[in-house]
DNA sequence: TACACATATGTGAATATTTACATATATTAA
DNA sequence: TTAATATATGTAAATATTCACATATGTGTA
């Protein structure tokens, strides 16, 4: 018999095994979401929809994925849904979002220059 | 018009972008073999197919795919090819192997297990 | 209540990845 | 040279993920 192979999407059972949580890492938009956030604390949708410049079904489906799996968590005030990292993400996983961040700056440059441009425009304040 | 989108495995040209590292470690086998490689240094394909238990193409197949991206490197001793990271790994990303490779131990205490037992046969020694 | 804005989700098609099996290549020993 | 062992790869089918569009839901305001 062999070992439990990689298969579809892990459930919702094993919230953040190893694999699943680089899962959540392997994708171009929620590698940047996570970024962002690991630079900014928080984020509202619109203002990472800007960052981002993809279209909002496809940021939600992404955010989606991400709190499923525990990685982000959302703050709902008024109108506006903010995210954060999730607090019960463990800290190697923390550090792990937080250190490809720091090393991969030219990656995320200029999502972050859009983001730090919409979060001037203060458009989500409450 | 809209940024570069997850689409298909990056090609050849942005070796190790972090989404692409991140593929790289998101699916179960593949991971492991991080892991065990980061736990000994290095270790043959025949003593990493015990370890995982799995056939020898399907291993075959994902050290091909770390070996495209140079996450691992091969190295050729007579009939034997052993693998260790690829010495060009940025230090971030050594450092994320390693640290999932500590902090999940339950997730890879059995495969380690194993690869320890058949390092101990030696089956490999040149 | 009705409307507008922000965000989320259902669904099928498009696309990407993995699997399984057969077969190929490299190396050593007989 | 032939055989045996170790490892890699071609290929099509199976499976999983993402996309695009339409539509639904939640909240504040007129």
């Amino acid at each position: 018999m062999q070992n439990a192979q990689s298969g579809p999407m892990a459930k919702h059972t094993d919230l953040c095994s190893p694999v699943t949580f680089f899962k959540c890492l392997s994708d171009d938009n929620r590698l940047k979401v996570l970024m962002l956030i690991s630079a900014v604390q928080e984020a509202c949708v619109c203002d990472l929809q800007h960052a981002l410049d993809i279209d909002q079904p496809k940021l939600s489906r992404n955010l989606s994925f991400l709190r499923k799996y525990e990685i982000v968590k959302d703050y709902r005030r008024g109108k506006w849904v903010f995210y954060r990292l999730h607090p019960a993400l463990p800290a190697w996983a923390c550090q792990t979002i937080r250190s490809a961040y720091e090393n991969n700056t030219k990656y995320i440059e200029q999502s972050l220059t859009r983001l730090n441009l919409s979060l001037q425009r203060a458009c989500c304040d409450v």
